[in-house]
RNA sequence: GGUGGGUUGGCGGAGAGGUUACGCACCGGAUUGCAAAUCCGUGAAGACCGGUUCGAUUCCGGUACCCACCUCCA
């Protein structure tokens, strides 16, 4: 068995991974504020989980890995939300919209990575869920003389843990050299940080020592991930954007409430996705949701090969020519695999990519010599360690039985036309298979199509009515 | 100013101190009524300047350029 090795950003070497429980591997990934639609940036840390978990369970057993993927569902953006619908006449009290919003946008989460084929995690928290910990490991920092409460304000004192700064390479000293931090009356020194901050009556709160009010996003995975996972687990991952503050912070909070555990061992942070070279962004006009992919026909499984085809740690660019050639190579898989049984297990060169730090670059290439090969039961066997080549996911690359019949009916057309020596008849069809994106292969033993890049049933019907009229 | 990432053949994109990455595209051949698909094959690379080494695209130092983060952001 290949031994795991992953980089971890705390350490900035790839190491061993040597789990704390073989027989229970714990990780945890910084899930989406659900405010609205996942982007496509979004996708990316769940798809490197889902390959990281799918590779786990191979190696520990698919009942020795926990894995957990939190909601934020505290926070101003969807505060926000709820009080324009209250504002557009809405019956309902702020904190059911509040309940309408994060639910209806956790539906849309739940739909979009399924139709990327990541597997649900096996704990979803939500954050309004785990009020009562962030409240109790708040009174323990206080206790520890790590924080401390101000004009309702809860905040972390930064100088009070020396490693501050160490997982994200930053200096406490140069960070307030730099920079634009908010320095609020109530704190006593400007790196503090929000531990729980007061509501007022237009706000979700909640009842607390320190009056009614809303914990800081930080606290809210720190609570979770120990209430879950326990004080000191496996992995911790999310985007390299979250590093800081929000990992840094969550490192300073938890091991200051549990000062002998460790918290997580190895984190993992992802890079960005640019769209065609630039950062995805509103301004630029080149955001886009996960949805809005799907939408356009773009299948889940050619997004899900896009974003597994370069390694985590390199900035990941989503281009229209990378969308084409992922097309084209699934295509193509499905129909080498079309009818087989995958092979009993992943071939050693996809699982020893894998567990090189998680190359999912070098495993597909190891797929390409699989197909070369002709091994149609090893590359399905082994796609799947990737989440592709699903039955989940086969869907979009299927004809359906009413196009299959119609292109049956005009390949004996076009057969008995090449019979007949009416070549111009036989090339016309052929023709318009090409058009409609259907691409024919005369073999030795007949002729076999297959769907290709752009296929248009409606194209396909008007090509069958004038053909076999 | 601080921090991180990137720079590989026409394009995408990995690994490895010395031997073909891989895919797509291109070119040549086989095959075909002509094509397509398929098969075989040929080319083509590692920003720049130094250093270490018998040998570096791979290690070390520096330079340049690009991207991002340091503020809610996966």
């Amino acid at each position: 068995m290949a031994q795991i090795r992953l980089t971890n950003t705390k350490t900035r070497k790839k190491e061993d991974f040597r789990p704390i429980d073989p027989s229970n591997v714990r990780l945890y990934l910084c899930g989406p504020t659900v405010y609205d639609r996942a982007h496509l940036g979004n996708a990316r840390p769940v798809l490197v989980f889902d390959v990281l978990v799918s590779l786990l369970r191979h190696v520990y057993g698919a009942d020795h890995v926990t894995y957990v993927r939190n909601f934020t569902d505290v926070d101003d953006k969807i505060n926000a939300e709820a009080q324009r619908r209250k504002g557009l006449g809405s019956p309902l009290s702020l904190e059911e919209l509040i309940t309408e919003r994060t639910d209806e946008t956790i539906g849309w989460y739940h739909a979009d990575m399924d139709a990327l084929g990541a597997a649900r995690p096996d704990h979803e928290p939500r954050a309004t869920g785990y009020i009562a910990q962030m409240i109790a490991m708040i009174e323990t920092l206080i206790e520890n003389g790590n924080a401390y409460a101000k004009e309702g304000h809860v905040l972390f004192r930064v100088r009070s843990y020396p490693d501050y700064g160490k997982l994200s390479g930053r200096s406490v000293d140069d960070m307030i050299a730099g920079a634009r931090v908010e320095v609020a009356p109530f704190k006593e020194d400007p790196m503090d940080f929000v531990l729980w901050k007061p509501s007022d009556a237009d706000l979700p709160g909640w009842d607390s020592p320190w009056g009614r009010g809303r914990p800081g996003w930080h606290i809210e995975c720190s609570a979770m991930s120990e209430d879950l996972l326990g004080d000191h687990f496996d992995i911790h991952g999310g985007g390299i954007d979250l590093q800081f503050p929000h990992h840094e912070n969550e490192v300073a909070q938890s091991c200051c409430a549990n000062p002998h555990a460790g918290f997580a061992n190895v984190w993992l942070h992802n890079e960005m996705l640019q769209v065609e070279g630039k950062k995805m962004s509103k301004s630029l006009g080149n955001f886009f949701t996960v949805r809005d992919l799907l939408e356009k026909g773009i299948p889940g499984e050619v997004i899900r090969f896009v974003m597994l085809s370069t390694h985590y740690r390199k900035p990941m660019d989503w281009t229209e020519a990378k969308r084409e050639e992922a097309e084209a190579t699934l295509r193509k898989w499905r129909g080498l695999v079309a009818g087989v049984t995958p092979a009993a297990s992943p071939a050693p060169a996809v699982i020893d990519a894998l567990s090189d730090d998680l190359n999912t670059a070098g495993a597909i290439a190891a797929l390409h010599d699989l197909a070369g090969q002709g091994d149609a039961a090893g590359l399905l066997a082994s796609a799947r360690m990737l989440g592709l080549l699903t039955d989940e996911l086969a869907d979009w690359a299927e004809a359906g039985d009413e196009a299959g019949a119609l292109i049956e009916a005009l390949l004996v057309a076009r057969s008995d036309a090449r019979m007949a020596r009416d070549f111009a008849r036989a090339d016309a069809i052929r023709d318009g298979f090409a058009a409609a994106g259907v691409e024919v292969k005369d073999t030795a033993g007949g002729a076999e199509w297959a769907l290709a890049t752009g296929f248009d049933a409606a194209r396909l019907k008007a090509l069958a009515g004038e053909v076999l009229s």
